[in-house]
DNA sequence: ATTAGCACTCACATTGACAGAGTGCTAATA
DNA sequence: TATTAGCACTCTGTCAATGTGAGTGCTAAT
């Protein structure tokens, strides 16, 4: 569909305006690339380019911008050849996060940072808790003389706790046969499947306690709420303010609200759950808000698991490139450290 | 030190220019409210107020603008009579809170968004958790072979968990010994009190194998990280584009790369840990890059103890009056609604 | 003590001229 | 036939000149 030429021209014309932030001329191609071509037959080029919907012009007798068009061409043309980080991006990243990773947390954080960091974007990260641990058994902790703690453990090590009402004067000791029965009735459930019907099954099996039982359903349901949260860590918010597209402060307004808004950003992470990397451009998002951005984002899985969610997100000149290149590093790097137990 | 007219002149002042972030002219003073004072008088007192600090000019020929000086004024006399909500707002701010809370978090970020909507400024909230908590006891529950998860009980009835090493083949029984002595010997101490030294004490009195002291020590120690930190929450940060002075793009990146680094807010807030309501203006703030921002700090305790932060921060021509009113009503809401047990 | 009047200052908006960068078209050229 | 030189035209951004409006300070009159 396009010649070589065309197609070389196109991506000159987009790498200058991903550099400049400016319309690109005919003349400027000329001066700054040895093509052997005069201005006026670049400009022949171009306007066959912008028949075919790959330029814009801002005005007449403007240099021509690309169009979102001509990204998706060059975004998709860029999966054959990735682009690779530089040797000292790579020690960065590595270094960055030796220091800092104590808790999963960290690393949600850590990432959301370097993101913003290395692209001069907005970066959002979702942590995903949708938990398949399965259930390994419970135990009780006497607190005082009515109240107790309930303690859940996963398969995976983890564990969890909520306070429970216990019957005035139960012992320790009818406590553990209590929480011993119980375990073994549902050992290997997922979390959520214990829900009212089946603690209810399982509990009448072992004790008649009205208040127990409500008690042990709501911390249950707590437990199991928490467990399939989700978080969002958001980085660099700031380093908008710095594209030249963000100078109008009512796009940054904007862009920001939607920012604060955790459930649309949760949303708007959620969206893209494919396998891989996937780029948005422009109008191609479906959230009203961005849709004059673009965004690039990578889900990881740990066996299979989906973990979380990163994106960048920026206007449509994004550094696609350089954005990706740290995405996927970023992306096998995640998964080797996570793939050791913390 | 200022008579009563020169007193009531400067209110106007700082209330039109808090209105509308222009500066203030005589003849609009005199047009707008009703002194039965020519513009040459108001002019005249005008010129003695600037005299005296409390009044800038911006050049020649422009109205005048408050200086900090004035404020401070303006808002040490507000202390005698702080200014009410209405009730409308304060049906707001408790249907509000009656809809989302269900965690500690949940209040914290409810009262971050609240404030910032009630107040159009950037609002930060501090939750501490430096707990004074009193060790109550703790438990092993066996996970596998070699490892176990340490539960330790505070005397409030939380708790919280880590993994741990132990000996290959140690038995349950052997490991509710274990903890039931140590258990003994640590009551009531608080959390941060067991460091190394003393749980190496404890632990030799009741076992000898390293690795499992030395996996304590470390599960411990985190806990302990856990319970002593601080949160931050923030809300609002697109107000800030709303407000006039805040059309700079510089000044907004400015305020929007302290807001992001999490440290520097933590230590903001943390100065501030006198008692009730404190009001910084401009350059009494000792941090660097909010020098040219007020803010309004209140503290909020629960049984003497400070149980966090909340704070509005915006351009020193800030509704001060509105402020504080609201900061009023929320600190003794919270600490209505902390009073009741979660 | 207050005020009317006046000269003066300064920011800001408007206008017009002009340079710079770019385009499209046509005719010449290889 | 593809390329290019040349030219007229268009649009933006900048700069200087100018006028307007809001405000001040001072002086003299009330």
């Amino acid at each position: 569909m396009l010649n070589d030429r065309k197609r070389k021209i196109l991506q000159i014309i987009i790498e200058d305006y991903i550099e400049t932030a400016e319309p690109v001329g005919s003349r400027t191609i000329a001066r700054k690339h040895n093509l052997g071509l005069s201005p006026a037959t670049i400009r022949n080029e171009m306007s066959d380019l912008e028949l075919l919907g790959y330029l814009e012009q801002p005005h007449t007798s403007a240099g021509r911008v690309p169009s979102a068009q001509a990204y998706r061409l060059y975004v998709d043309s860029m999966k054959e050849e990735p682009g690779v980080l530089t040797e000292n991006d790579r020690a960065l990243i590595n270094s960055w996060f030796k220091e800092r990773i104590r808790s999963m947390d960290d690393i949600f954080k850590s990432t959301a940072k370097i993101l913003s960091r290395m692209t001069q974007n907005v970066s959002l990260v979702l942590a995903n808790k949708k938990s398949t641990a399965r259930f390994k058994y419970l135990k009780f902790l006497p607190l005082s003389d009515t109240q107790a703690i309930l303690c859940i453990v996963t398969d995976d090590g983890a564990m969890d706790n909520g306070l429970i009402d216990i019957p005035a004067g139960m012992s320790a000791g009818e406590m553990d046969y209590l929480s011993g029965k119980m375990s073994n009735l549902l050992e290997g459930r997922q979390l959520t499947e214990i829900t009212g019907d089946l603690l209810q099954e399982v509990y009448s099996a072992v004790s008649e306690d009205e208040v127990m039982l409500a008690s042990l359903k709501k911390a249950i349901g707590k437990i199991a709420a928490k467990n399939s949260e989700q978080k969002v860590f958001l980085g660099g918010a700031k380093q908008l303010l710095n594209q030249p597209e963000f100078q109008d402060v009512g796009r940054v307004k904007n862009l920001l609200g939607i920012l604060e808004e955790e459930k649309v950003v949760k949303d708007i992470l959620n969206a893209g759950d494919d396998s891989g990397l996937k780029v948005t451009i422009g109008s191609e998002n479906k959230f009203t808000g961005i849709k004059d951005c673009s965004m690039v984002q990578a889900t990881y899985r740990l066996n299979g698991q989906i973990v979380g969610t990163m994106a960048v997100l920026g206007p449509t000149r994004m550094e696609y490139r350089k954005v990706i290149a740290v995405m996927n590093y970023l992306h096998k790097y995640l998964e080797t450290i996570l793939q050791e137990p913390k």
